[in-house]
DNA sequence: GTTGAGCGTT
């Protein structure tokens, strides 16, 4: 009840997690509540964003109360084309928290006997944890083995080519070594100066001063959609990073600009 | 402004 836009999860128990795949950058868990509620008593849903930039991944967790009614979400969503997009729902594999999930539905598996094992510190437990991790994120693994894949594989190779070796182009899902490569680099000043003139330091990333920054221009003006909750009962299921969670007032201009203009317009 | 394989939050 007051779980919602407060914590993690409200309460993951004999709950059935539904992914909903293929889903619009733009959709969001209001729209798909709507949908999915029709269809069943919806308990939650949630939206995973990216931690840099906060946008939607693309998919999103739906958590029904009864199988049946999330079985028949599945069959009836399953295909529904949402926003102009094709979604593809289909029961959760994984975990949240590495739970234990049979068929979607998330049993509680916490050690709440601590004195159960303490001697167990670390044992396989973890590759328990890093086999459903490794799935594919990890590409340190066989690779080739993978090039094996059908036409599923295939969607991933087209994004592999993509990522390439190299650098990712846009929101790939490279991991956080981002300050870490940056060390690297310090080690070596220069590990391959081509140019002859070191006196120019042409800095184009960082050609920026710290000047009047406004990290509130994601604006998403994109859609006319009211930010505010869609069950005017007090009581939404749906947790968002777009009402409570963010009580960003930067962004609340009317005008969508900011009041705190301390640079003159003039001169 | 864009993208499109996939599995989650304090």
């Amino acid at each position: 009840m007051s779980h919602f836009g407060r914590s993690g999860p409200p309460d993951i128990t004999d709950t059935y997690s539904l992914l909903v795949l293929n889903i619009t950058f733009r959709t969001t868990a209001d729209d798909l509540f709507p949908l999915f509620d029709k269809y069943g008593k919806v308990v939650d849903i949630f939206i995973p964003k990216d931690r840099r930039t906060g946008d939607s991944r693309g998919f999103a967790f739906v958590r029904y109360k009864y199988a049946d009614e999330a079985q028949k979400a599945v069959d009836r969503l399953d295909g529904r084309v949402v926003d102009g997009r094709e979604i593809t729902v289909q029961f959760a594999k994984y975990g949240p928290n590495a739970e234990r999930i049979q068929k979607g539905r998330i049993i509680e598996s916490f050690p709440k006997s601590r004195s159960r094992s303490p001697r167990r510190r670390h044992r396989d437990d973890h590759y328990k944890d890093a086999d459903y991790r490794s799935r594919s994120r990890s590409y340190d693994r066989s690779e080739h083995d993978r090039y094996r894949g059908k036409d599923r594989d295939s969607r991933r190779r087209s994004r592999s080519r993509s990522d390439s070796p190299i650098h990712s182009k846009g929101r790939g899902r490279r991991r956080y070594d981002d300050d870490r490569r940056s060390s690297s680099r310090s080690r070596s000043a220069s590990p391959a100066r081509r140019s002859p003139s070191p006196r120019k330091s042409p800095s184009p990333r960082r050609a920026s001063p710290p000047r009047g920054e406004s990290p509130d221009r994601r604006s998403r003006s994109g859609r006319s959609r009211s930010p505010r909750n869609v069950s005017p009962r007090g009581e939404s299921p749906v947790r968002q990073s777009r009402g409570g969670q963010s009580p960003s007032p930067q962004s609340v201009s009317p005008r969508g600009r900011p009041a705190a203009d301390s640079r003159s317009p003039s001169s």
